[in-house]
DNA sequence: CGGCCGATCCACT
DNA sequence: GTGGATCGGCCGA
């Protein structure tokens, strides 16, 4: 099968947590500072909007860093935690309904060699990118991209008929949000079974 | 304007 | 298993 980027109608879809776990086995491609990389996403979580006490959009809270997840889908909202991390989320739904999917690991494909570099590491094994801030900085995505547009040459995701079967999918709480009450226990993280990445 | 804290990661014990 | 890094956003004064 052809590769072919996610188009509109696939960041529109209603329901955040069904496109989180179609978002597995999905190329997500970077061409930052002139170089191609990318690799297929291994996990996911989804934040279901004004309703979710895990989302920074819950109450419907809009501020300079929250206003993108307002944004119509197939935009980044990509923001530092920790002082340190810039986390890459897609935007989805339409406008102003704030649902996004965070991507927290992919399996690396495309410009290894450069993301080693960018994260100076000496090889491409479990550890590599397997977490939200490591995969950013491997593949050159900052805070600076966020809302950017993934219809663009910069950031974007493809379609490379990669199947996934349900029995290889693995559905967890989310991660790292003990603030969010009975909203922790959603299961909302979605993971390929198997995978060292 | 000051203080607190986070959708994390890594070094160190 | 634990704590420090590090800084933008947010809230209260």
């Amino acid at each position: 099968m052809k590769p072919k980027k996610l188009k509109e109608s696939f960041y529109l879809q209603d329901d955040v947590v069904l496109i989180a776990r179609e978002l597995l086995g999905k190329h997500l491609l970077t061409n930052i500072d002139g170089v191609l990389c990318g690799g297929i996403i291994t996990e996911t979580e989804a934040y279901a909007g004004t309703s979710d006490r895990a989302s920074h959009a819950y109450g419907g809270k809009r501020s300079k860093r929250t206003e993108v997840m307002f944004h119509e889908g197939g935009v980044a909202y990509v923001y530092l935690c920790y002082g340190i991390h810039s986390l890459f989320n897609i935007v989805t739904n339409v406008e102003n309904v704030p649902h996004a999917v965070l991507i927290r690991a992919i399996h690396p494909m495309t410009g290894i060699d450069v993301m080693l570099k960018r994260t100076k590491k000496s090889k491409a094994g479990p550890g590599f990118t397997d977490g939200p801030g490591k995969l950013s900085r491997a593949l050159g995505i900052h805070h600076k991209h966020t809302g950017m547009s993934l219809f663009g040459n910069k950031i974007w995701l493809e379609d490379r008929g990669v199947k996934i079967d349900e029995k290889d999918i693995l559905v967890t709480p989310r991660i790292g949000i003990d603030y969010a009450g009975k909203d922790a226990l959603l299961p909302y993280r979605f993971l390929l079974k198997g995978n060292n990445f």
